[in-house]
DNA sequence: CACAATAATCAACAAAGTGTTGACTAACTT
DNA sequence: AAGTTAGTCAACACTTTGTTGATTATTGTG
């Protein structure tokens, strides 16, 4: 029985989004701990009961939107098409917009995000590896990557546009585009 | 007549080349201008006189291979295909290995690199907005940014495969894809 | 409601890095 | 060989870091 005490919590919370605000205008090795707690209005030492440094703090935000993705597509059973899943990552992206325009923006951690597309491409792996027999186990990685980064490009110009298009149509172009690279 | 001092040259070089070892193994945000300097045994004074701090020094880095490639971009006309402004981009790569390797890496900043890939897409843009004239001009900036960063994906996978593929290789295979993109 | 537990605050600390200065020394160009 | 220029050196005030132990405020529970 585990309670989380509400002055945790705040504290949690407000360092969370005052993270997101100071990312929205800097790269995080520019964001200084004092500067962060002086605007959070919390001590530094507070700070340092939670987290390491900024870098650590950055890391489990990003981890918390990774496992909510990563939970919501587990429930979605495995299918030939990769566009469930696709459909899924972007929607919970639209659902998540502060924290997206941050972490996926021109400040943010690619690495982390290409994780987030593998998870739509192991749960379609079959369909890759029979669309694709005829390439090589590298060949295949070059064109996944290829694939990965390509969504990255299609996900941050659409945040750029500030969500303009709905994520249907979003969802739609990644999964066509797609397909056009597997059937040839 | 500018000639520039072997003093300076001497300076320059060695910062550069410190920094690039550095940056293999940390993060650009980890490294110190204190500790850049005494292992490139360089007075600290030297340095601010000719950089701002870290982040101004590896603009400067990165600067320096995009102006290569682009000048060497330029020496080519424009052509229909996109084929060898890819295979010139990707030489060029081949031969800054050191540079690149660390530029394009997980701690390199990924909008220096698409703007390496749009020169390529500037130079035969006819070819996208012909084949693509059926998509509108934000459908466009879509597909172009598919391909940017697919491109780029590919181009980190064989960084970190050691470059292990030919360069011919790798930039028929952006072309191959590309093609696959233009053509459905 | 009261009380024990827990969270946050505060002030102080040494240690390290920053950015700049002016006087100096060494190397380079012509 | 001489004047110019680049780099060195030591010192400066200033900021940030990470940690401490004592103090205060809030919370959950019996």
């Amino acid at each position: 029985m585990k309670k989380i005490d509400r002055r945790t919590k705040y504290t949690l919370d407000v360092i969370k989004s005052t993270t997101l605000k100071l990312m929205e205008k800097k790269e995080a090795s520019k964001i200084t701990v004092t500067e962060l707690c002086k605007i959070a209005d919390i001590n530094r030492a507070t700070f340092y009961k939670y987290y390491v440094d900024i870098y650590d703090l950055i890391e489990k935000i990003e981890l918390e939107l990774y496992n909510s993705i990563k939970k919501s597509i587990e429930t979605i059973e495995d299918e030939e098409s990769i566009k469930p899943f696709i459909n899924n990552i972007i929607n919970i992206i639209y659902e998540n917009q502060d924290a997206c325009k941050v972490l996926f923006g021109p400040y943010g951690n690619k690495e982390f995000i290409k994780k987030i597309v593998y998870l739509a491409y192991v749960k379609s792996a079959t369909e890759w590896k029979r669309k694709l027999e005829k390439y090589s186990t590298d060949q295949i990685d070059y064109i996944f990557n290829f694939f990965a980064f390509g969504s990255i490009g299609i996900i941050e110009n659409w945040i750029g546009n500030n969500f303009l298009e709905k994520p249907s149509e979003i969802s739609d172009l990644i999964v066509t585009l797609c397909d056009n690279l597997l059937n040839n």
